[in-house]
RNA sequence: GCGGGUGUGGCGGAAUUGGCAGACGCACUAGACUUAGGAUCUAGCGGUUUAUCCGUGGGGGUUCAAGUCCCUUCACCCGCACCA
């Protein structure tokens, strides 16, 4: 009887013993670098998803390894952020001695499952000797004019009392709490992001990226080409800019409609409508994000009293305010065609403006994809969309009112966050100097050890009550001066936590250039989609930026970004504590073994789709394992394959091969169940069949096949070599084709390989079956394809 | 609205270039061994009117041949969303 559980400490011991999976820098093996995302380490501890995604990762770094490779499979914790403050709120301790703890909890749920990290590698984002390159790196933007502080509405959770960024309050519910966000004006740390938009852009090409991590960072940057057009207010010597991408249709514009935050919204508007705007105003500031863009609801406005001269035809049209435009797009102004754009013509029909068609076709259509030809529009009468938009746009910089302009939807990053448990902004502040940098040699700038950590209504972090901490001296006059109290958002750990383990105990620097270079990027990034859009984009940043100051070497440090599918409850729902269907992987194990849950996670089905739990499922692949251990009984003391099991085994190493690099694990597990049904049916294995079917599944059930393989006489596993499969010896000599009759399966035949047309349709013809189903009748044609398929064609 | 994805037995899912649909596993059924079976082994397992015909969400098409290619339609899921 096998004990899993003592089998799996006895290689585990015997793994850490021997630091077999230790990645070394610099080695003249091909270097290979696996990475997981590094998880948030909560209280709950280890979730079933988690285990899927490291063990399929698992699997093909062990594979690699046998295969010659020098192999970083890293894993560390990224565990600033809220959940270990409110804990820490709640329980009056210090978030770090919360984190300590559930770090313990992951490690050993990692370390009985048998992953093939390299310990010696793991950090915490909240190690001073990590954030202290965090810090140092701020230095680095701030240093490069990348970092600025700016009042801005921000996205602020009444909740949380924290700011968000735009991404972490998508659709205007704070993503952490689920609360309504707000628009606040705060002064805040940014990130000039927006400047890379095109670089994040064109990046994606050098990436191996998968087409719907690619689309989702370009949704999000958002790139729109067209124009900036002039249009002058009557009456004053202001105008104001609006960003169009069809300036081919000025000629249908017949009103502009500005954002209620447009900073001329006061000034232009009239006496007489004074009141209207202000109350709409009002309205708005009161409105959430969301109650903005919730329901396609009815259009809103009031009109200024002003009007805007429109630069192609010398039009007065009327200016309006609406909630349909908004401040933060392009310029907080449109120009509206109400004959092509759905918008506009809403907004037109309600309040009755002009609506002047300027191409043909259906009114309907949306203006980006409409391309009839020009009517009612001048000099571009009769041209096309293109030719139309080229020609307006050298006659707008011909007449100074416009020019040809980029829009990006995404904006500079949001770098504060109004906490406690983050990395400190090394920045100071003097009334003499103005903000001053800290001096990099006293960083890192360490959080303080207090217990408590409410954070402030006044929207500023719990660091801010601190005094002790707070005051400071100016590192430029000596005079008396105060911190940042701010911290960095979560995000900023994580976006250059894969650098850092290609040199994790370097003192001198974040990660040396040598280093860097010798593994060269992460080859393989598995991640969850959630991730794509937000970590991704800002993770590329930071390296984008990096690179351009000299600090990697290579613009994009990510080649592969893979994910993976959910791992749903047995009802086919998400797994939550409330819905009762958890499954606790701790549980599995000790009633499975380790080996059993992490061949049933690759087993389960497709990689890249959700999946639910199925507890029976689960069992099969412990019979599974069972049967290879029955095998060994079956064992002669021969150093060669079994002539009967060659062809099947070398297609089984091919096909597991492939399998694992193609994250096609649920099928590497099928083929090698196949080969131990097929050594099954045979009466004895050769010791060196049993040693490849135990090689083959080691990767995904490393700690049963290193024991078998031991008992077997041989030297472990994972100090062997991948075996090299036959190509040759992969086809099967005998095959079987079908015979169709008029596309229809009738009969099957057993010829060996490349065996002549002639033959078979000879051999077709004779069959019983299909004689059957041809006579009587007339024989049209024959098509005949070699090691495939023979179709009679009757009538 | 835009973009992406998925749809195959009771279930999870297989199926290089179009070439024997349902691999592998689960569940289920019958039998063997057994004091016992939640162990193991053997056989069966898409439907059916069973020497037949029908079957990969529906309809149409291309082809000797379609889960796979083309058109059309439906359902569900996920992003983004008044982005000018």
């Amino acid at each position: 009887m096998y004990e899993y559980k003592k089998i799996e400490q006895k290689w585990q011991k015997y793994w850490e013993d021997n630091e077999c999976f230790k990645a070394i820098n610099n080695s003249n093996k091909d270097p290979y670098y696996i990475l997981v995302e590094f998880p948030y380490p909560s209280g709950s501890g280890l979730h079933v998803g988690h285990v899927r995604s490291y063990t399929a990762q698992d699997a093909l770094a062990r594979l690699k390894r046998l295969q010659g490779y020098n192999v970083l499979y890293p894993m560390g914790w990224d565990a600033f952020g809220a959940p270990a403050e409110q804990y820490a709120i709640k329980n009056h301790i210090h978030p770090k001695e919360a984190v300590v703890k559930n770090i313990n909890t992951f490690k050993k749920q990692m370390q009985t499952l048998g992953f093939s990290f390299d310990w010696s590698r793991e950090f915490s984002t909240t190690d001073p000797d990590y954030y202290k390159w965090t810090q140092w790196q701020f230095l680095k933007f701030y240093e490069h004019g990348m970092a600025y502080k700016a009042t801005i509405p921000v996205n602020w959770c009444p909740t949380c009392k924290s700011v968000l960024s735009n991404e972490d309050s998508a659709g205007g519910v704070c993503e952490r709490c689920g609360s309504r966000v707000v628009q606040k004006e705060k002064s805040q740390w940014m990130l000039r992001m927006s400047d890379y938009a095109e670089d994040l852009l064109e990046g994606l090409k050098d990436t191996n990226f998968h087409e719907k991590v690619k689309l989702g960072q370009i949704n999000w940057i958002g790139k729109s080409v067209g124009a900036y057009v002039d249009f002058k207010i009557d009456n004053t010597d202001k105008s104001f800019k609006v960003f169009t991408t069809r300036c081919d249709t000025l000629f249908g514009v017949t009103y502009c409609v500005l954002s209620a935050e447009h900073k001329y919204v006061d000034e232009i508007t009239t006496s007489e409508y004074k009141d209207a705007v202000l109350a709409y105003k009002l309205e708005c500031s009161k409105k959430s994000e969301l109650e903005r863009t919730e329901l396609n609801k009815e259009k809103t406005g009031v009109f200024t009293g002003s009007y805007a001269i429109n630069p192609v035809n010398g039009k007065k049209i009327p200016i309006w305010i609406s909630d349909y435009v908004l401040a933060t797009y392009g310029t907080g102004a449109i120009m509206a065609v109400p004959a092509h754009d759905q918008r506009d013509y809403e907004f037109a029909k309600k309040f009755g403006l002009d609506i002047i068609p300027v191409i043909e076709g259906d009114i309907s259509t949306h203006a980006n994809t409409l391309d009839g030809v020009h009517i009612n529009s001048s000099f571009l009468n009769g041209l096309n969309k293109e030719d139309a938009i080229n020609k307006m746009l050298s006659w707008l910089e011909d007449n100074k009112c416009g020019c040809k302009h980029t829009n990006y939807k995404m904006r500079d990053w949001i770098f504060s966050r109004q906490r406690f448990w983050g990395e400190p902004i090394p920045m100071i502040y003097c009334e003499k100097c103005g903000w001053q940098a800290m001096d990099e040699k006293d960083l890192p700038l360490l959080l303080p050890d207090v217990a408590e950590y409410e954070p402030t209504d006044n929207g500023e972090s719990p660091l801010a009550k601190i005094d002790s901490w707070v005051n400071t001296t100016c590192p430029k006059c000596g005079a008396s001066a105060k911190r940042e109290t701010d911290t960095m958002p979560n995000w900023a750990g994580s976006s250059w936590y894969f650098l850092r383990f290609m040199d994790p105990h370097n003192d001198k620097e974040f990660a040396s250039m040598s280093a860097m270079k010798y593994w060269k990027h992460v080859d393989w990034y598995n991640g969850g989609m959630e991730h794509t859009a937000r970590h991704l984009l800002y993770a590329r940043f930071w390296v984008q930026f990096l690179y351009n100051i000299g600090l990697v070497p290579n613009k994009e440090m990510i080649s592969t970004r893979v994910s993976h599918g959910m791992v749903l409850g047995s009802n086919n729902e998400k797994m939550s504590k409330s819905k009762g269907n958890v499954i606790n992987p701790d549980d599995i194990v000790n009633e499975y073994g380790a080996d059993t849950l992490r061949i049933y996670e690759m087993f389960m089905g497709d990689y890249e789709q959700d999946v639910p739990w199925n507890t029976d499922s689960l069992k099969g692949c412990k019979r599974f394992i069972e049967k290879v251990i029955r095998l060994k009984d079956k064992v002669v003391d021969i150093d060669s394959y079994s002539k009967d099991l060659e062809s099947i085994i070398n297609k089984t190493i091919k096909k597991v091969e492939h399998d694992l690099t193609n994250m096609a694990y649920n099928t590497a597990v099928s083929s090698l169940m196949i080969l131990a049904n097929s050594y099954d049916e045979a009466d004895t294995i050769t010791k060196k069949d049993y040693t490849l079917l135990l090689t083959l599944l080691n990767p995904i059930a490393p700690h049963i096949t290193e024991q078998l393989n031991e008992e077997i006489g041989n030297s472990p596993i994972v100090n062997s070599k991948w075996p090299v499969y036959d190509e040759a010896k992969t086809i099967d000599n005998q095959i079987e084709i079908g015979i169709q009759v008029n596309g229809k399966l009738r009969g099957t035949i057993t010829v060996k390989k490349d065996e002549k047309k002639e033959v078979l349709e000879k051999l077709a013809l004779s069959n019983d079956n299909v004689s059957k189903h041809i006579e009587n009748k007339e024989i049209v044609k024959i098509i005949t394809v070699v090691n495939r398929i023979v179709n009679i064609v009757v009538k």
